[in-house]
DNA sequence: CAATATTTAATTTGATCAAATATCATTCAA
DNA sequence: TTGAATGATATTTGATCAAATTAAATATTG
């Protein structure tokens, strides 16, 4: 593989010596937020070394790390011992964004059970701080305040199971959004959000969640025409 | 290590360096068929010292065997570096038959999309196992057999995502069901699995859907009566 | 006696090493 | 040129050790 097919280049701040969370919690954490917002590209190989190289860390926390992931699907582990960022199917997508519509759609409804005003406020904040991505077309920015407006919402009330899954989902979903939002832009996803605050002010649940899953058939639709009719390798930048 | 101190007999030192599988991963599949068929205790706590102790292996395999069932929640890891066994609470336990329903009637609704005479036999089989295993009160044949027959069903078109998904939510349950079904016995459970086989054969999801949902409901039913009404400690025998 | 401090034992954690395995580039034969 | 062997390089894997951390057991104090 090439070396420019290579994940391994995450070295942005070395691993303080801190004491108290352990490295392969931190670890853990910058892994997965990378993975989220995309910063690693489909198909792409990651080395245990090398990860343990740019985190200036030893191979054993960066093992168990990496373990984690590969059990949320984030990342993939071969037979012959090697371990790469998945790519994306069409398959895999329609599976993912099934579950999505099943599980968020349980979770929107049961968001209204949990509403306070700082929650809203708060949602209110991360979609207006969305809106502003959108218009800069700052594709970073704007696939981290759409992830954390659904994460905000469904946190309304309490989930300590489902959610947890739909965070994977959003997971493997990463990488391959990030491609798309790169090649094709922010501006065509009208959201649904306004929609979904204004039902949860309303405390209609069904209203909301009507919002949330147009929401999530939109972003369905862009995706699944990329890869379909495009017939695009998400593989490649 | 001082150089007379080597041993250089090679008929005395020989290394057990094993081949193939990695270790890491035959533990992780060793561990998670234990949990899944819950010979470990809700609430029990698990060390990596005692498991590397009772499985003749050095730690660091076990590490990463267990960050990877702690990442699919078949096992917690607390703030103190302690692991254990997660128990089963109502918020839980709800949460997970929610789940339960939407994804796994996802799959069955599927299934018939993927039938051959073979799987349906091999169904068969394991269902006639499975009935064996509640004439003679056979708790963790019950067990085994009821998994494999749900994962039979799911597995006759493939499924990359939700299935393993599923897999996860079994395993959270897996300790606990063991303590209901020790309890109980497994006679009460009239199974809706041969009305699932049947609607196979006559190619109608929703039929197998319905009989598979209220085969799900029903296990529900049985499991939250014992955790409200009676108001159990599942941490206990 | 109860509550708190101190010591002791057990466990986790991260680094390091040797062996096993895989990848890659090169050579050599057809 | 192709393609299988070969050797060199890189990576993974599992064991081991020292340091850090936690739990427990013991001692101390009011």
């Amino acid at each position: 593989m090439a070396e420019s097919d290579k994940n391994n280049d995450i070295s942005q701040a070395p691993v303080p010596r801190r004491v108290g969370i352990p490295a392969h919690e931190v670890i853990y954490q910058k892994l997965r937020e990378k993975i989220l917002y995309g910063e690693f590209k489909p198909g792409g190989a990651v080395t245990l070394q090398g990860v343990a190289d740019s985190l200036q860390v030893s191979l054993t926390p960066i093992r168990e790390s990496v373990r984690r992931l590969i059990a949320e699907r984030a990342l993939e582990f071969h037979g012959n011992r090697r371990i790469s960022v998945p790519k994306m199917t069409q398959g895999r997508l329609e599976e993912i964004y099934t579950a999505r519509l099943n599980l968020e759609g349980e979770l929107v409804k049961r968001a209204v059970n949990g509403i306070t005003e700082e929650k809203l406020t708060a949602l209110e904040s991360i979609d207006h701080q969305l809106d502003l991505a959108i218009s800069e077309g700052d594709t970073l920015n704007y696939l981290k305040f759409n992830f954390l407006f659904h994460q905000q919402l469904y946190q309304m009330q309490h989930s300590e199971i489902i959610l947890p899954i739909v965070e994977t989902l959003w997971l493997q979903l990463g990488p391959s959004l990030r491609v798309v939002c790169g090649r094709y832009g922010t501006s065509g996803l009208s959201d649904q959000h306004k929609k979904a605050i204004q039902a949860l002010r309303d405390e209609d649940p069904l209203a909301a969640q009507k919002a949330i899953l147009d929401d999530i058939l939109q972003g369905r639709q862009i995706i699944f025409e990329e890869l379909s009719l495009q017939n695009v390798d998400f593989s490649t930048i």
